[in-house]
DNA sequence: GTTAGCACTCGTCGGCAGAGAGTGCTAACA
DNA sequence: TGTTAGCACTCTCTGCCGACGAGTGCTAAC
């Protein structure tokens, strides 16, 4: 184990300790109840006492890695302990070949369908990590408008679709104030794409007031469509996999609502946005490690994907605190890239 | 009381009767326990004894209408007694007005964001019904291309944009045989949307073997999403409001995942559509009266929105039997009106 | 440093009695 | 004849008690 030694409890731990705290996790993660030392020492590799196991749980109990909810009945971890655990004992999370293969070839399958492509990767993870996953649609930090249509509907009412750089679609009613048939529509058209391709929407908004005679009430709304494709807060969280945490103990009760709650409302983004740093590397917060209060009992694993700078999502996972970190970790880790892959072919910069 | 006798039971129940059942079935869908004589002589608008209703609820019992559970220990409607309920008891549902220009009020706010419309239909019914909403998107038994669009992504990858008449907008990636900008794209697209213009994915295809000039891979893809846009089996429920009904105590346990399962799968609607009568009045099914056994322990309240044999969604809610009716049936005939009437905007058979 | 043994703690589970709510039945009453 | 008061009965719910067992810390021997 040749591990950086950033924190000093480490140098205490024996072999044999750090051995007990894996087997411990390990049985927590899959019983949920407190594990006693003779069934660690049964699953021990050599024969070993249960007598000893005691006195190693004592010396971890000591740092603080593990903890008695009752003063008999076994030991759990605490969030430290499974922290320890994460970063020293749990081996590089790399999906099976097999699963990988399985995954990939289920998104050749909806490559096609661009429209489902999030709720789909929400499903597929959800599924391979065995807990509520989340995933925000790719978004660029300021859309630029690649290409617009109107299609009327009716003489004053027409559908407008706008385009983004990253091949986001957005559809929206344009209420127009003279009538106008496709004709006229096209036409008009044809003469604002060029005008307004690649512009934000400050851009469009200045082309209202400057100079211009393209009609206004068609650049305000691309304009608002716009803001809403960039903005955070218009950004949906799709999650999927509900079924895999709620029937646990831990959410029996009240703290289920809570997850809903959690999940409906945009704070679960506002909390986890700003701790994203750059690049791709999947993020760990267990516990109390958590920005928001309301994440104190889950163990939350995200990563971004996309391309940097230039369109970005969010993919995740939530679960509680006891969850396999392995498996979470690996299945974000390989579902981040195969988006990433996904995204490079969408985005052009022409 | 001037309703029709379909059922003949109805003959025998004396107002009181009736009055008793009303104030049972009130309690219950409150309480979710058991109601006793007593609790209801206390809630009579004139003086009565508890005995005179313990009477009335044998006469109740002995028709069917309630049943106890315990042999002390109170009444609870049965399916039948609820089905009596709403059929003869309950009144006219209709929405208070304050909650109908709430509604309307919501809904002008996000009136241009077509894309998130199913979305929000959901959250609203959800909350107005308090329990859990279902909404499919709109669809045309034949989806019916509109327009469609090429945008050109890579050298020999173009992203693909149906609308349909209906104004649903599907995105879709589309791998070219060979290089081709955007020019040769727009070039293409102009070309071929006054010929494919108001088609079917029966008469897409039929393009293709005929003798035609146009690209067979447009034409393919054009196809193969058009078949999506109008097949039921790619339809998905939209569905919001599970907190409403995961914290009450008949879903506590096992049945909670049930919901999730049905949700998620697409059996719910296959047992559902087949019941949806022509028309938009809304139809509710009791316990043992819905169509598919997983629904034996629900209530559903549902109807059909949208413009009668061009394109129609479903719209409905959710719930425990001991659910309330007059709230859920009020809200899904509002919710269906209101959507219908957007609709009208939308569909043009221009 | 490891192990066996032992006394101790404390949560879980089954049985049991008492309280309370609700019922059906009967007899009295308007 | 319909309504009411009273009564004995049933059954659930709750709290209490004791047995059981899993797990612990400590000590002494290896």
């Amino acid at each position: 184990m040749d591990t950086l030694q950033p924190e000093r409890e480490e140098q205490r731990l024996t072999e044999r300790q750090r051995m007990v705290l894996r087997l411990l996790v390990r049985e927590y993660v899959v019983s949920g109840r407190p594990v006693g030392s003779k069934t660690l020492a049964e699953q021990f590799p050599v024969s070993v006492s249960s007598a000893t196991i005691r006195n190693d749980l004592a010396a971890l109990e000591h740092v603080g890695f593990v903890q008695q909810p009752h003063t008999s009945g076994g030991r759990i971890p605490t969030d430290q302990g499974y922290r320890y655990y994460v970063h020293h004992l749990m081996g590089s999370p790399e999906l099976s070949s097999g699963d990988q293969i399985m995954i990939r070839h289920q998104f050749r399958q909806v490559e096609a369908q661009l429209d489902s492509w999030v709720d789909f990767a929400a499903e597929v993870l959800a599924e391979t990590a065995g807990n509520v996953s989340i995933v925000t649609a790719p978004r660029s930090m300021v859309a630029r408008l690649r290409h617009f249509e109107m299609i009327s509907l009716q003489p004053r009412l027409a559908l407008l679709i706008l385009v983004t750089q990253e091949s986001a679609v957005r559809q929206m009613m344009l209420h127009l104030p003279e009538d106008a048939d496709q004709a006229t529509l096209s036409r008009l058209t044809d003469v604002m794409v060029p005008m307004v391709r690649g512009l934000r929407a400050e851009d469009v908004e200045s082309q209202i007031v400057g100079a211009t005679e393209l009609p206004a009430y068609v650049l305000e709304q691309i304009a608002i469509g716009l803001r809403g494709m960039g903005s955070v807060e218009h950004t949906q969280i799709r999650h999927s996999g509900l079924e895999n945490i709620l029937g646990q103990p831990e959410f029996a009760g009240a703290a289920g609502h809570n997850v809903l709650e959690l999940l409906r409302g945009s704070a679960l983004l506002g909390a986890l946005l700003p701790q994203m740093s750059v690049g791709h590397e999947v993020q760990v917060f267990i516990g109390d490690e958590n920005p928001a209060d309301a994440l104190r009992h889950f163990g939350v694993v995200m990563a971004t994907y996309g391309i940097d700078g230039e369109v970005t999502g969010i993919l995740g996972v939530l679960g509680p605190t006891r969850m396999s970190y392995w498996r979470s970790i690996s299945s974000v880790r390989y579902m981040a890239r195969l988006m990433s892959d996904l995204m490079e072919d969408l985005y052009s910069s022409s």
